[in-house]
DNA sequence: GTTAACAATGGACCATTGTCAATGGTTTTG
DNA sequence: CAAAACCATTGACAATGGTCCATTGTTAAC
């Protein structure tokens, strides 16, 4: 599939895909058939950015990302370090989701005093 | 107490604390007894950097912050505006929270896969 | 009372995450 | 085949969230 049909299924601009792409977070195949210089997504393109979306809600950032995946599909996978790498950051997740549920309630809370003014 | 002593027990550099103040997300006092330039914050000052950790991890820019403040303690507050802006940052966190616990979820899964490969 | 430590301000600088515009090549359509 | 639509590359620009530095003022310690 070409950028721009990608672009259409996903809803993200194809500079912000080219952008994923030249940092890592998405992989465009020469085409089999066809000898343009056009890229060449896969399918699976469209699961990737949309595991991208999640990982950006998640605070990974861009270098994160293209590290994790790497660690999970990169040549010459090192177990022991994609496990680390793995763990550590389930951690970190945790610990922000922790901090943002604490802000949720507290929101939660305030919404529920100013609601109580209001009468 | 001086931005010294909010560093030391915040952990916040002094450029940060004043960098949140120039942007509405934490206030000095003019001291009572003192005529100097420097800022007084009063304790509450810690608690509020606290919370800016936790709405930053919820995924809340400066800005947002800036403006859930004015609205909870501004002067002339809109109850009904200041309502429905925290039910729509309420839902925002909850969207945020729901893909980031997808994207947690897909890590650990991916973990697991690779744990059962290094036997 | 003078030095050391602390604080304020202004402006430059930095990384991150895109976005836009210009220019030129490729494909598709009529 | 000519025009419109699509795509690539390059490099500039922008917003966000800080950080650093130089200069100057203030306070505290010796």
């Amino acid at each position: 599939m070409r950028i721009g049909e990608l672009v259409k299924q996903s809803g993200i601009s194809p500079d912000t895909v080219r952008f994923y792409e030249r940092n890592g977070l998405i992989r465009s195949l020469p085409s089999a058939t066809e000898t343009n210089s056009y890229r060449n997504y896969p399918e699976e393109a469209l699961e990737r950015l949309a595991m991208i979306k999640q990982a950006q809600q998640a605070g990974f950032s861009i270098a994160e990302f293209s590290q994790l995946i790497e660690r999970i599909e990169g040549p010459s996978v090192d177990f022991f370090d994609a496990d680390q790498f793995l763990q550590q950051k389930i951690d970190e997740i945790q610990e922000r989701m922790k901090q943002a549920k604490a802000f949720l309630k507290m929101l939660k809370a305030t919404k529920a005093a100013l609601s109580a003014h209001m009468d």
